[in-house]
This record gives structure tokens, C-alpha cells and sequence, in this order.
DNA sequence: TCAATTTTTACGGAAAACCGTAAATCCCAA
DNA sequence: TTGGGATTTACGGTTTTCCGTAAAAATTGA
């Protein structure tokens, strides 16, 4: 039963609105931060006193101010939340929609759910802390649509190559910069074959479509 | 004194928060709306009822969904308004931080107020909710510094060219279409020109680079 | 092991982008 | 109207990308 949970927002209209929330569906054991930072040391107190959090609810993106990070977003705070409690259960709640980060959430950082902040936030809140608290997951529906009308899935490569045009790197310092970090195919052959058939796949004429593209739904 | 407000919202969570912050500083006559359209048909009835509105909290971005809308983003909903009754005052709140969109607000709009929703924005609601209430307009002390540093101001020629380049047409082409539509200068040296001189202010040096760019700050 | 297949690389011509310069045009004021 | 200055366009050479083909290398299967 999820009793003791930590919410880390660093705004404070939407951390108010997660409290009030909790408050609602009875739990009345809720801790909130403005910092990752401050979010990790009250995990990590938690735990030393055997008196852990059952849930975190987290923001993905922090604002930077005054006040030094260690600890600059959400990902990054559940990563180091997990190092030390790993069977913390993880909410997010973001206003991120781009379904390839939320995708990459549940896959590489395994959360238990997300929601995000957009119309009857709130009410989709309970419904997750509750699917949680049976140890299911809460994946909203409005990704779940979205992800397989994506024909191509990028690979490490293709982001790598993407990312290096993004740096503004010319096509064949790519192949060098490839080369020299031992990732095949470096030739430049290979490079221009592969975003040929990428740009191929979307129905695209230029790179400069493709990368507007890959930053759109965040590949990069 | 303000008395009556309406909260157009739709995130609930945010929507929420507000009426807590309203709540608490003794405004027992709040409403609240999550579309655009239905905080208009309020305000109207409001008027012709003589029971108008003292203040509009609006965010400024509502997304799109089944229900489909006349008015789809608080910049609307504030021109509309205010053709109905022109007094209205209004606090606009919501996430946008870039200073050259909050500017045009106040400028274009005559918002008497902008709140950011980060660290504190429930406080900051209140200040600004008191400051209008004394007839003075609250504008957040972090737009005032950032104004002049803003090094590239992309002109509507600028955003023109790179959507095309976005949509995957090449430099002839794109040419070709401000040729066609009237837009000077239209030479292709011209076009690489201005593309040139853009990439040199932000020390880019491909267009992938400046394209990445642009999409991620929002130009297009 | 060796031939067949696939993957990767090399190469070369064509198209596009890049970059400087010069010519043409526009605009404004005298 | 006209001359001067700024803007825009045209042009040519260079670099980069594009795209097809073929050689080289790696992988596979019997």
C-alpha cells in the first residue's frame, strides 16, 4: 500500500495540486521539494531510517537558478533514486508529449507510470497512484496509439549520425569522427546510404527536413 | 476590489492550484473553464447579467482535442474578450519564457499582468493578483533583464525561408517561391546570403545546425 | 575451405550548396 | 531628373552533398 510519497516539482502551483490530490485519495504522508538535490538526500534519509518512500512523484525538467544542481532532471533523479532505493516506485509527471521520450522513460529508466499535465490531469493522477498501488503499470492511452504509426525506429547509430549533424558536422567528419570511435560503418558511402534511406522511409527530400524532423519528436 | 474571477485553464492541475491560491487570499467567486470558448460565453453572460467579471486568469497554449474550438489559445480569448468588455482585467499565466512573446503581451494585448508557472508561481500569483487589484500592472522582474541579450531576432523573411527549408524545398526552389509570392529579396544569392548571415550570429556552420536550432526554441 | 551473399568502402560524375565579386537595380535626396 | 549609396541579383569557381556503380571486405553456409 502506497502510503509515504515524495513529490519533486519544482513548481510550485503543480506540487500544490499533486498534494491536494494525495490528499484526497488519503494519504497524508506527503513530502514535497522544489530540487532533485533535496529530492535525493530525503530518499536517502528515508532509507537510512527505515522509514522509506513508497512512491516518488517526479517533474521531468527543473528550472536552473541560483541554486546549484547536482542533480539537473527528472531522469537523472531516478536514476540516482534507484541507486539507492531500488524498489522506489516512480511516477512522472511532465508536460512532456513527445511519445519517444516517454517511450525511452519506461524502457531504459522503468518507471511505474507517467502522466501528463494536460486536461483532467489531476483525475488521471488518482487513476495512476492507484494502478501503482497494484503494481501495475500506468502507460496513457494517448502513446499508446501514437508509437507504432512510427515506421522507423531509430537506432543508436542513426542518432549518432543525427546528432553529429546537429553539432554541425559536415558528412565527412562524421565518417571520420566515426572511424576513430571504432562505430562501423564509418565510410562516407555508408553515411550518405543510411540517411538516404531514412529520408526515404518519411517521404523526405533534404536533411534539413529530416533533422527538423528528429528534433520535433525529440530523437535528439 | 476583485471580487469575481474566472480561470481559463486547461490543465487541470494548474487550474486547481489557482483556485486554492484564489481561495486563500478571500476570493469566494471563482470560476473555472477548460476551453477557451466556454470562458467567453461566461464572460458574456457575466455582462448581460451585470454581473461581469473583475479579472481573467488565462494560460496562453490549450491543446487541441475532440471538442473543437473557435478560439484555440489565450491571446484570442483576451482580444475576444476585451471586445466585450473592454475593463476587463487580465492575468495571464502560464509556462512561455521567452521574453519576446511576454513583451507583445503587455504591448500588443495590454495584459495588466504575467505570471510564470516555475519556483513560486503560487506566491507570485498572489503578489500579482494584489498589484492589479491596486490598478498597477505586474511585470516579473525576470523578463526585464533578459530583453537585450536576445543576440538574433528572426524576421518574418527568416522564419519564412527556414519553414520551406523545413518542409524539405531547396534553395532554388524556395527562390522560386518568394518570387512567385512577392517576397523580396528573392534571389537565390540573396537566400544564401541571409542563411549566412544568421549561421555567423549564432557561430553556426550548417544548416542542419540552424535548423535543429530553430526547432528547438519554436521558431517554426 | 571455398563459393555465394551481404555489407562496407571507394570512386566518379552530377547536382546543390558555398563564397566571393561584379553587375544591375532600387531608393532617396539634391 | 539624376547621381550616389545601398540593396539585390547574376555569375563563376570551389566545396559538399547526392547518387549510381563497382571493388573490397566481411559474413554465411555447406
Amino acid at each position: 500500500m502506497i502510503k509515504k510519497v515524495l513529490i519533486a516539482e519544482d513548481h510550485e502551483s503543480a506540487s500544490i495540486s499533486v498534494q491536494k490530490t494525495l490528499a484526497e485519495i488519503g494519504c497524508d504522508q506527503a513530502d514535497y521539494v522544489y530540487y532533485c538535490d533535496d529530492a535525493l538526500i530525503r530518499i536517502e534519509k528515508a532509507c537510512q531510517s527505515n522509514s522509506s518512500y513508497d512512491l516518488l512523484i517526479t517533474d521531468l525538467y527543473f528550472e536552473e537558478d541560483h541554486r546549484k544542481q547536482q542533480i539537473s532532471n527528472g531522469r537523472n533523479l531516478i536514476i540516482a533514486a534507484r541507486a539507492i532505493q531500488p524498489d522506489l516506485k516512480v511516477l512522472v509527471f511532465s508536460a512532456e508529449g513527445r511519445s519517444v521520450v516517454v517511450e525511452k522513460l519506461f524502457g531504459e529508466c522503468d518507471i511505474d507510470g507517467y502522466v501528463r499535465k494536460a486536461r483532467g490531469d489531476a483525475k488521471e493522477l488518482m487513476k495512476a497512484i492507484h494502478q501503482i498501488d497494484n503494481n501495475q503499470r500506468y502507460f496513457p492511452i494517448q502513446f499508446t496509439q501514437e508509437l507504432k504509426q512510427n515506421n522507423h525506429e531509430f537506432t543508436e547509430y542513426d542518432m549518432t549520425i543525427i546528432s553529429l549533424m546537429v553539432q554541425g558536422k559536415r558528412q565527412k567528419e562524421i565518417s571520420e569522427y566515426l572511424r576513430d570511435n571504432n562505430i562501423t560503418p564509418s565510410g562516407l558511402s555508408s553515411i550518405e546510404k543510411r540517411l538516404n534511406y531514412i529520408k526515404d522511409v518519411f517521404g523526405f527530400s533534404t536533411n534539413e527536413q529530416l533533422i527538423a524532423h528528429c528534433v520535433k519528436i525529440g530523437v535528439v
